[in-house]
DNA sequence: AAATAATAGTTTCATTTGAAACTATTATCA
DNA sequence: TGATAATAGTTTCAAATGAAACTATTATTT
């Protein structure tokens, strides 16, 4: 019997409804990103783009990479406690105002940072494999409309 | 400061990251869905899938569910034992293969599916807003294009 | 047919996550 | 200045998640 005949009136059809799509997708890319590098340093995703952060901007506060990293606070706060704890990350007051911490990578995180982020631009390069530049463009524009979108909703 | 000043060699740009881009945006976009909809009907973001797989395809078992829904086994069973206790699924036993269960909606899980789905398609379409057909159409192409390349990696 | 393997689904337990409450510090306001 | 509010960050507790072990049933092998 044809899946036609099983179905409803107006079916939704999970595997192309977007929201759907994009979880799918998502977790996929996620899971083959620390399937491939976190397991090899014991990084877990949201200490990755704590150290991507910091790789970026020095010095900078928790609360930078809140705002930077897409993390809450108390993620980003567990993040460091572990980055600080394996010695990849200092923390220091910021003396001006003692509320606010000054966060950098030691030369151990340093030496994870240098080696991990070639082979995350090696990983989206082979992700992106297959689209041609246009595409890749597109793929840019869409994103980017359809992230304004969803903080509309 | 310009923040070119205070990166480093090679940084990594997390805002153009797409494992990240794909992650927040996937997430964003889930939220906006389940606080629409899943607050309103008190149904989790698995129980929708569960759903939607079986409104495209009643009297399946619940392996069925596994495969078209992207959840694993144990995120089916649980989601099932919610939806069975809410009343809005009914499990029967396959007589031909005890192992095998039977699932389809209740007439009231049918009520809440038959108020979502249009209601979920026009999130979607609300969504896309701001997307020209040529755009959707690559949106898709592109979608399919990095899931195959994400299940290789 | 008996033993073994495979499949469907559930339960258990450890880890992750998120919301809310909490501490410490600085800013604002009366 | 003292009281109140706001900000930075942490801790606590409950819910969600995932891996692995488990039960029940069917298939395969000898």
């Amino acid at each position: 019997m044809p899946d036609s005949l099983t179905t409803t009136d107006a079916p939704l059809l999970l595997q192309d409804f977007l929201p759907y799509r994009l979880a799918v997708l998502a977790k996929l890319v996620g899971a083959a990103f620390s399937q491939a590098y976190g397991e090899r340093f014991g990084i877990s995703n949201p200490q990755w783009r704590v150290l991507f952060a910091l790789g970026r901007k020095p010095n900078c506060s928790a609360s930078h990479v809140v705002q930077h990293a897409a993390l809450d606070k108390v993620q980003v706060s567990r993040a460091l406690a572990g980055l600080i704890h394996m010695g990849l990350v200092a923390r220091q007051i910021d003396a001006t105002d003692r509320r606010n911490s000054v966060l950098n990578m030691t030369a151990g995180g340093r030496e994870i940072y240098d080696q991990i982020v070639p082979e995350a631009l090696a990983f989206e390069a082979s992700l992106k494999e297959g689209l041609s530049d246009a595409e890749v463009h597109q793929l840019d524009v869409m994103l980017l409309k359809l992230s304004a979108r969803a903080s509309k909703l």
